[in-house]
DNA sequence: TTGCTAATGCTAATCATTCTCATTTGCAAT
DNA sequence: ATTGCAAATGAGAATGATTAGCATTAGCAA
């Protein structure tokens, strides 16, 4: 009910494709998902979604706010949910696991060197790219 | 005389297309390119470089250090001269200019961020997405 | 000067993403 | 419930950046 709620609200329409796809990531396991993996995901489900529907809704929802789009290093993009806190990742170069992380003194440090140079901060995006050296990454032992 | 030595000292020949490249670069207005820029400005210079030859001598210099590669928001990717300081960059989104800056802070807090969360950190990218407040910008006044 | 390997320059191929357009579907007004 | 129509979908073609394949050319060491 709620999703339903939040396409209205965006001004969109409620549909099969749609639905689908916005439960995929509130129910998510994983935060993190490109068209491909979601187009995957849908059909392993057995919903059959065009790929081009797909990345249509995924840039709509971005529009609407309602997911998040990132471009990690490589070339294809990420969404995850939009949950109104801002934050930075994490990627762990090895297997690909990603972390979120908040740091109040770089978000300052960031606006502050924005304006000392006469920019007005509009947006940012860090990605720090790292190893992992907890036993979790299924890259190591 | 100085690209010779850069170019053998990374196991490369040294050839035309490489040093019209590297002192494109070197010579530079503009500091960060595009394969495409880069192609382009060769051209209207009289000096034919084939386009995939471009991009992979981009991508040789890179390897060899001789150049930094960056993904600004938006498809194609920049190089810059890599003069051994690390920076992170501004970029206009009215009119593309791209200012460099360094926050130590900022880096401080990126390794603890990492460190913090069992990340060894390896690289990062941060760019600031802005709009210039200076007249300098070609999109305002 | 010769010879061989690395480098170049085309063009065709890839990959992610977007566009086109004919067909279908949500939904507001009968 | 039914109808009508604009909005949404799906399939495949088109795009744009980047890379691969291959025949030709050019550094450079002997």
């Amino acid at each position: 009910m709620n999703e339903l709620l939040h396409l209205k609200s965006a001004g969109l329409k409620s549909t099969l494709p749609r639905l689908k796809v916005l439960s995929l990531f509130e129910s998510g396991s994983d935060r993190h998902l490109s068209a491909e993996d979601v187009y995957r995901k849908l059909l392993a489900s057995g919903d059959d979604v065009g790929l081009a529907t797909v990345y249509r809704v995924l840039n709509q929802f971005e529009q609407a706010g309602l997911l998040v789009k990132h471009h990690f290093e490589g070339d294809k993009s990420v969404f995850e949910l939009n949950q109104g806190d801002h934050h930075d990742h994490i990627v762990c170069l090895q297997c690909g696991r990603v972390e979120e992380f908040f740091d109040a003194t770089i978000e300052q440090r960031q606006k502050k060197a924005a304006a000392d140079r006469g920019f007005e901060l509009h947006d940012h995006s860090l990605y720090i790219y790292a190893n992992c050296i907890k036993p979790k990454c299924k890259y190591r032992n």
